[in-house]
RNA sequence: CGGGAUAUAGCGCAGUCUGGUAGCGCACACGCCUGGGGGGCGUGUGGUCGCAGGUUCAAAUCCUGCUAUCCCGACCA
């Protein structure tokens, strides 16, 4: 490619509203423009890069014995109803009608669709098992895009979904599957690990994440310095603590604290140390509970896991806090107040709070709580749960080492969703018994433009991205000094980059009539990993320049043995 | 959805408090110089100041409403 019959469109200046390094690399890169918030155009630089990671995941998703398909975006609402996901999965899901008012939706992610379509065309479990995938657009209506396309609201995705008779088979692709995408990652030349995952709304049993690691990730994942065990923060299991509860030292005592609504100012105004404080949330119960609401305990220093909350018998699924007004209505006093004692609401409280004592709590009177409780002498104790998130150095739960916590990107997602879709769009085949049978499913996700942004999160520096070559837009560069006066520069330039297409190199030849110096921050910019650099001062000395993009490194070839030089590199 | 901020040329910003003919840098066009790291000089192009109302002789500037975008939060009682 020419740059001047090229779309360059690179920036200078960083725009306002790019908060991370990704996003701000994309943009000065011109490699993405925003549409609307959530909505981005792939400008040729970008798209490029996208198609790259594009092409390894189907490649590996072939090897490993997955089909191509594609799939509609527009899905009707009928197949939505079905599985009950219509009314479960919230805004994020975008309706839309036709002229005839017919329901539709911009589909999220294909379940409904690939089962609709495997229930018609397979009856026989010869037929199976069955491994379908689709690199497509997807639509979720996301309540808080960011960070440029880490959080868009369309994206492209690669989806598969595999159909089995049992899950023992099941299981094996699941295997099959979660080879393939080490390979995927590994290609892609991504420091990334898989994590145990919580299955969330796509529902199903076991689930892994794979995470790409990066300061700016938005999930937490936790790892155990003693073996491989390594899990999202959300499904990673708060160990009970080993000591013993203390025996009560302190007499149960109301204290008046006006100026105490939250666990900060306890500490602060009274002295109390913040792991003798209790943290009390009320939530909404679930429909069949006698009560409305539940009371939730962890300790002041400690975080709720609403992952692990919402599926606590009795609590409702999603989790939901109850309002300040429903807090007055059934407990009487204001949120900031409220503590177990007096307390008339079913209460689970978190493995930690139950070995605790002497501690301070919320009086359910406002402004006033109660200090030096005891459990057993001043209240019963109630039910134990895991109810929070792990921290540094809990013990891990895998029995061996401590925990650390990293953050990281999720850029893949697998599941054996087991019969939880084809059980309720009732997708059968004939086993050889000649019996109908509810098929067994998995899915598996990768974030093809997520990558993207996760790939340059990891691979950059002060001057643009540093994609490994597996991912870089351009694989050659060719800068010519004084390409429009010297025609010794212009006939060599013109030579390799004949001998580039030739080979069909990803080839980037610079003809502008810019200085050197804007080529030079151009090629960075867009991380071209090698450079021809071409100039009548290397021509007299029969050589020219070869620039590594990661290393920095210049290096002196023979005019005549560049191409030999770079055979071995690009 | 709650809180905060912003909206002026393609990008980055000033001007708004104190109303009086819309500015700077970069980019872009042309000319000359320069020619191995975002160069210099000069001449230009480009803006219904987010939208709609209002106040005023006069509004980018003051008032009201709306919209869009970004950030933080949406357990931390």
């Amino acid at each position: 490619m020419r740059s001047t019959q090229y779309l360059l469109s690179t920036m200078k200046e960083t725009p306002s509203d790019a908060e991370i390094v990704s996003h701000q690399l994309m943009l000065r890169a011109g490699m993405i423009r925003k549409l609307a918030s959530g909505l981005y155009t792939w400008l040729p630089s970008g798209l490029r890069v996208l198609q790259k990671v594009e092409r390894v995941v189907r490649e590996e998703m072939n090897r490993a014995g997955s089909i191509e398909i594609s799939m509609p975006v527009v899905q009707p609402a009928d197949l939505w109803h079905e599985t009950g996901r219509w009314d479960k999965f919230g805004p994020e899901l975008l309706r839309i009608q036709d002229r005839h008012e017919r329901d539709f939706v911009l589909g999220p992610t294909h379940e409904e669709v690939v089962t609709e379509l495997v229930r018609k065309e397979i009856s026989s479990y010869k037929q199976l098992p069955l491994n379908l995938f689709q690199i497509q657009t997807k639509f979720r209506d996301e309540v808080r895009p960011r960070f440029g396309v880490m959080r868009s609201r369309e994206f492209l995705m690669k989806d598969a979904y595999s159909f089995h008779i049992d899950d023992e088979c099941l299981e094996k692709t699941y295997q099959v599957m979660f080879d393939a995408y080490c390979r995927i990652f590994d290609r892609l030349g991504l420091e990334y690990r898989p994590v145990i995952a919580d299955t969330g709304s796509i529902g199903g049993s076991t689930s892994h994440e794979f995470h790409v690691l990066a300061e700016s990730g938005e999930d937490a994942i936790v790892f155990s310095d003693g073996s491989d065990y390594a899990a999202n923060i959300e499904k990673a299991e708060a160990l009970a603590p080993q000591q013993e509860r203390a025996a009560a030292a302190q007499t149960l005592e109301l204290v008046d604290t006006p100026n105490a609504k939250t666990i900060a100012e306890l500490v602060e105004q009274h002295g109390l140390a913040i792991d003798k404080t209790v943290k009390t949330l009320i939530v909404k119960a679930d429909d069949e509970a006698q009560q409305r609401l539940v009371a939730l305990m962890v300790r002041g220093d400690h975080e709720l896991n609403e992952i692990k909350a919402e599926k606590l018998d009795g609590v409702a699924s999603p989790l939901e806090f109850a309002s300040e007004e429903e807090i007055r209505e059934a407990i009487g006093a204001a949120p900031g107040s409220l503590g177990p004692i007096n307390l008339d609401l079913p209460l689970i409280i978190d493995r930690s709070v139950a070995v605790m004592s002497d501690f301070g709590a919320g009086a359910n009177i406002d402004d006033k709580h109660y200090f030096g409780i005891n459990w057993d002498r001043d209240l019963a104790l109630p039910t134990v749960a895991d109810l929070r998130n792990v921290v540094e150095g809990d013990p891990s739960p895998c029995g061996k080492g401590h925990l650390s916590i990293k953050r990281g990107i999720e850029v893949g997602h697998i599941f054996q969703l087991g019969e939880v879709y084809a059980q309720s769009m009732n997708a059968k085949v004939l086993t050889d018994q000649g019996k109908t049978k509810v098929m067994t499913m998995g899915c598996y996700g990768i974030g093809v433009s997520r990558i993207v942004a996760a790939a340059i999160e990891q691979n950059h520096d002060e001057y643009g991205l540093k994609l490994p070559k597996a991912l870089s837009p351009f694989a050659l560069g060719i800068i010519p000094m004084n390409l429009h006066k010297s025609h010794r520069v212009a006939q060599l330039a013109d030579k390799y980059y004949q001998q580039a297409l030739e080979q069909n190199i990803d080839v980037l030849f610079d003809d502008r009539k810019e200085r050197p110096g804007v080529m030079f921050a151009d090629m960075e910019l867009i991380g071209v990993p090698y450079v021809i650099i071409i100039g009548d001062r290397s021509i007299d000395k029969g050589v020219v320049e070869v620039k590594h993009r990661a290393s920095g490194e210049k290096h002196e070839i023979a005019i005549d043995a560049v191409f030999e030089h770079l055979a071995q590199l690009v």
